[in-house]
Parts: structure tokens; C-alpha cells; sequence
DNA sequence: TCAAAATGTCAAGTAAGCTTTCCATTTTTC
DNA sequence: GAAAAATGGAAAGCTTACTTGACATTTTGA
């Protein structure tokens, strides 16, 4: 699954940092789903979408296998 | 988070089993997310939703805190 | 009505998401 | 070009998603 977390953080002009605080969660987790690591939880999804006005599936794309 | 599963599973007519099994998941998990015992992945989340030819926020409600 | 099918749910184990701590590397700014 | 700020990422530990297996309860249908 691919994501465009790093593009719209950097849209909004913000942190790693910042964007973890209002989005109750480390830095490391944000860097992590940015850089692939690992994929959120749905909760997690729901909050980032909800951050930047837009669906889960606007913000994460779903690739099959 | 509340979800439309069970509604939506008995729409179609078919059982937790047949379900679990095009989703490639366990029956208990099913059962699981239906009674909602837990959440599912993200993954587990865009399955469904491709499954019942839907968006995730139309089967998952999103409830903070 | 009674047997089979479907569902509920627990327990124990594995995998994945997330945390804190720590340090290295890159980017920014003066 | 040096200091400060931002990001990358590893390790160890905790929590939660998911598995298999087992058994109890409910629902369905002949």
C-alpha cells in the first residue's frame, strides 16, 4: 500500500513533529508510515483523513497481494 | 468504530464462512470484527470495501474518542 | 422435533502497529 | 562551514489484529 503522507505534510508546511501531536502518535510512527515501514491502523487512517479533509482512499492507495 | 458488516453480509445472503474465505481471513475474524471485538487492519478494511463495492467510511464509522 | 448448519466465544500463539530511547544522517539557517 | 533543526531508522517492549482449535449456543429446515 502506497501513501501520499509526505506530499500533503509538506503541502500543509508542516513537522513530522507537528503533524504527530495533533495526531496523537510519535514521530517515529509518522516517519515510519511516510518511508513505508508500516501501514496505520484504521483508527490512524481515519484521524489523517479526517487532519486533512480527505477519504482514506484519497490518501491511501490500495495495491492488491 | 461501528461497522455495516453483518448488515451488509446478510444483504448479499451469504454466510461468515463464505465471507471470510473470498477474504482470505479466518471465520472467528468475521465474527470478530461483527461483534466488534476488534478493528480491522487497513488492509482487511480495503478488502471489504472492494468486496461490497464500496468506500471504507461507508461500511467503517469513524466515532472519536 | 430433532439433526445439521451457522454463529458465538474462549484460549494460546504469531504477526503487525505503535511506543520510547538512542544515535546517525540530512537539511536548514546564520 | 558550523551549529541547530529535521528526518531516518534500529532495538526492545507493549498492545492489538489475526490464526487454529475446541466447544457451546442459536438458527434453520426436513
Amino acid at each position: 500500500m502506497k501513501n501520499r503522507l509526505e506530499e500533503l505534510r509538506k503541502q500543509r508546511g508542516i513537522r513530522q513533529e507537528e503533524l504527530a501531536e495533533v495526531l496523537e502518535v510519535s514521530r517515529q510512527t509518522i516517519g515510519s508510515l511516510e518511508n513505508g515501514r508500516y501501514n496505520p491502523s484504521i483508527m490512524l487512517a481515519f484521524k489523517i483523513a479526517k487532519y486533512f479533509n480527505m477519504s482514506i482512499e484519497e490518501i491511501f492507495i490500495y495495491e492488491e497481494e
